[in-house]
DNA sequence: TCATTTTATTTGTATATACAAATAAAATGA
DNA sequence: TCATTTTATTTGTATATACAAATAAAATGA
């Protein structure tokens, strides 16, 4: 590959689905790194979150909020359920995810872990640029949905 | 969710771990559904599409340009190999690989369900944005490559 | 009121990808 | 020149996620 070549150069770098694919193996990383002093993969930590932060939230409305399939929302709370972190209650066909004390307890750290991730992306190219690219990034999103 | 709440809209919709997720698997789709006419999966269709374009080029050269692991690599020339679209030859540590007759009879489709994705992109937002959106995602990549 | 449809969740299974370790060849340097 | 290091690739295993089908409850409407 020619030297001065950056590394997302490539016959595909005019292509979206490797921008977008790469972006997010990316960011996945860096997720994971804030992560590991609490012990929980991204999607688990956030899902941890919104829990605690709305306890009794269903699995239905969690997957809205974590742009994430019911059945992924499932095997997330499987998981944490495993690890004591939440707990279900069923009525009917609703369901009920709380956090347990365990979990209430791991917030303030894992208030840190959203941060170190925030800071570790705005380290790379500053604050601004982090926020503009979001937000563009969510007009995209909405578009694609649509 | 309040109505007016677009698709995007949740507690973490300021977080790019979310945002570059959620557009990933969008544009995963969009393009799984591109390349659904010729039976392969886009990283597959993405590496045939390489090797015939360089003939004889080594797993490690595609490792950097589709931005995956090596071990990625390995797994998806395995299947490609499986279904009769590419070969392998060995020599010392080096590996080569090369398109069949097979995958060099489908490459005029192939080139179509490239067109026709990059036109499903375009068709949601218009080909400027997706231009723009593609460099600035570029951009942010190799940054947070380092 | 009860058959039908819709909704919420879970289960079975598959795909895409990575990390760490293994393998094996090539390059290096004392 | 040969022991050591580096490089290229593969293998074993794990994680994240989705789709389709199954389950089961609730809502609907004739």
């Amino acid at each position: 590959m020619c030297p001065i070549m950056k590394s997302s150069a490539s016959r595909f770098n005019k292509c979206l689905y490797f921008s977008a694919n790469a972006l997010a193996r990316k960011v996945e990383k860096i997720a994971t790194d804030s992560w590991k002093q609490v012990d929980l993969s991204p999607s688990h930590a956030y899902l941890l979150l919104t829990v605690i932060e709305e306890p009794g939230v269903q699995p239905g409305i969690l997957a809205a909020e974590l742009q994430l399939t019911p059945s992924t929302i499932t095997r997330l709370i499987e998981k944490l359920e495993q690890k004591k972190l939440l707990v279900r209650t069923s009525e009917g066909k609703l369901t009920n995810v709380y956090p347990t004390p365990k979990s209430k307890e791991l917030y303030p750290k894992m208030k840190t872990c959203l941060n170190d991730f925030y800071q570790a992306c705005t380290g790379v190219t500053g604050e601004g640029e982090i926020k503009r690219m979001t937000q563009h990034i969510n007009k995209l999103n909405d578009k694609l949905t649509g």
